[in-house]
Order: structure tokens, then sequence, then C-alpha cells
DNA sequence: ATAGTTGCAAAAGCTTTGCAGTATG
DNA sequence: CATACTGCAAAGCTTTTGCAACTAT
């Protein structure tokens, strides 16, 4: 708990300084919005945002909630990503180490894991291709581990 | 050219087959589809590929477009990709080595790569995660060499 | 004061769906 | 000749945009 605060204050101070250095304002509405991305677990996208918000009886619209989700992608506060479907989700990205996704196709879970050679890739592409790389999304499509054992089961 | 009829007998068949093991119907604005996609280079989404059979004067409807696309996703003559937009693209897979992506976020390029690294982060999560790998996708964003040249030149 | 932001609703862009007509097996 | 498939247009979803009202600086 003690913890999350902390985290938050930064991540909180990160934001006021990329508004100020870009001549942004400091809403109360952006702030409120990256509280609550903070304060989730896990991925989300716009609209579940937006619920969420909603059902907390904090007043936005979906406009700002785009505007303000574009701004903590700039300022490397928030990962957007897209799984394969046609909505974007995001994450937040302060405190947690790079990682990637793994999806399961039967039941939807993600799963995250990381793999130092991702890294090696994308240090191999720069070196073969001059490619000056910014950041990069690798997904896994498959069946996980329980969705497999219960296929498995299912076969008797 | 010969090589090329080639391939599209050859992937032609593999369709009918498809379609034949599935009790689908072989009609022929689906092997159009298909003709029209590997006489095509690059990636392409839905729609262009669609501007594109109106244009040779094929009367096709989006939908039957759409409908085929997911038929030969399904049969892994094409594949399907999120390029971090919400428009969904697709490239033909018969024929052309596994590989990912790299996209240049100034001029839009995209360029493949292969690297056998990926390959040992699907055995990775395998033996890890116990999770069976259907497929993945590796995009790269950064700056292309030509755009990272240009913007040098543009500092003086 | 003044211009960046917000909320709302309308518009835009991609994809799916319903239905009547058509053509495959 | 039964019914899967097609075309068309409408609907569905996510995201963007225009504009009047508001507010941070």
């Amino acid at each position: 708990m003690e913890q999350k605060t902390k985290t938050f204050e930064r991540v909180k101070q990160i934001f006021r300084n990329y508004l100020q250095i870009n001549d942004y304002r400091k809403t109360p509405e952006r702030f409120a919005i990256l509280e609550e991305i903070y304060s989730r677990e896990d991925h989300f996208d716009a609209e579940a945002l937006y619920i969420q918000m909603k059902s907390r009886d904090y007043r936005v619209s979906r406009a700002t909630v785009y505007n303000t989700l574009e701004l903590l992608v700039e300022c490397d506060l928030v990962r957007k990503q897209q799984f394969g479907k046609n909505t974007t989700h995001y994450e937040k990205s302060f405190g947690s180490k790079q990682h990637d996704h793994m999806i399961c196709d039967i039941c939807g879970k993600l799963i995250e894991f990381c793999d130092p050679r991702v890294q090696q890739t994308k240090n191999m592409v720069h070196e073969t291709f001059g490619f000056t790389v910014h950041h990069h999304a690798l997904i896994i499509h498959g069946i996980c581990k329980e969705c497999q054992k219960e296929m498995n089961s299912a076969e008797h």
C-alpha cells in the first residue's frame, strides 16, 4: 500500500514534468486518468477505462480519455499494444520490467514473459539494417497449459 | 513469370483441398481473391484489396473479401497482422520464409527480417510455461536508415 | 485575458450482419 | 433443388473531430 502510494507519487511527478516541459496544462482530468490507470492491475482498453471512471462517478469524456492516453504513451508511462483484435490495449509501464506477451487463443488469458533474446534481436537489426529501434512488441499466440490439459482430458 | 504461375497453381490446389475437406463451396469469387492476393507483392489491408479488385472490374463485395480472407488465414495461405494501427493487414504466406517486421515510424516503410532467436524464444516459452505455440508476431518500431540519415543532415 | 482543454455528439473508419437473390454440389 | 454463398446496405464498434463552454496559466 505504502509502496503503491510512493509509486504513484513518482509517476505523477514524471507526468507533471512532461506536461510542464511541453507547455501542456495540468488538468485534474489528466491526473485522475493517470491515477485510475496506476490503481488498476492488468491490461485495459480505452472503453473499459472510461466505464471504470464513470462507475467511480468521475465525469470524463471519451475524448479526454483518448487524449490523455496518448500523452501518457508519449512520456512512457503507458504502453500501447495490439493483441490481434481491433481494439487497442494499454498497460502501465512504470516500475514493470520490459516484457512480452503470450495469448491463449482458447480462454483469452494474457501471460507475460521476459526473454533477453529479444534484446539481442533488437541489437542485431540495428547493426544489420542501421535501424534505430524505439520499441517492439512480441506476441505469441497458442494454447495455455490449463486449456491444453482440459483438451487432453476431454479426448477420453 | 513461369515460377509465379507454378506457385499460384500450387496455392490454388491447397485452397481447393481446404474447401473440399471442409465442405465449403468453390466459388469463382474465392479463387479470384486468392489470385489477386498472390499477384500482389506487399502487405495490404482488406479495403485496398477490395479497391484493387474493383479497379480490375471484378465485382466483389466487401463481405466476400472479409469472408475469403478469413478462410485463407485458416488454411495458412495468408497471414494476418496488426502493425499498431486500427486496420488489420494481411500478407501471403506460401513460399515466403517465416519473418518478422520493422516499421519506420517516420516514413511508414515496412522491412522484413529473419532471426532464429525468435524460434528459440518460442521453444523457451513452451518448455517454461507449457504453452503450445501456434504462431507469433514480432514488430520492431523505430526509424529506418534513410530517415535517420535525412534527420542527421537536417540538423545542419 | 487568452488559448489550451473539456464534454458532447456527430462523423469517420474498419468490420460484421441481415436478408433477398443466386449458383454450387 | 436445397442451402451455402454473394452483394448490398445497414448496423456495430472503436476512435477521431468540430464546436461551444470552461479553466489553467
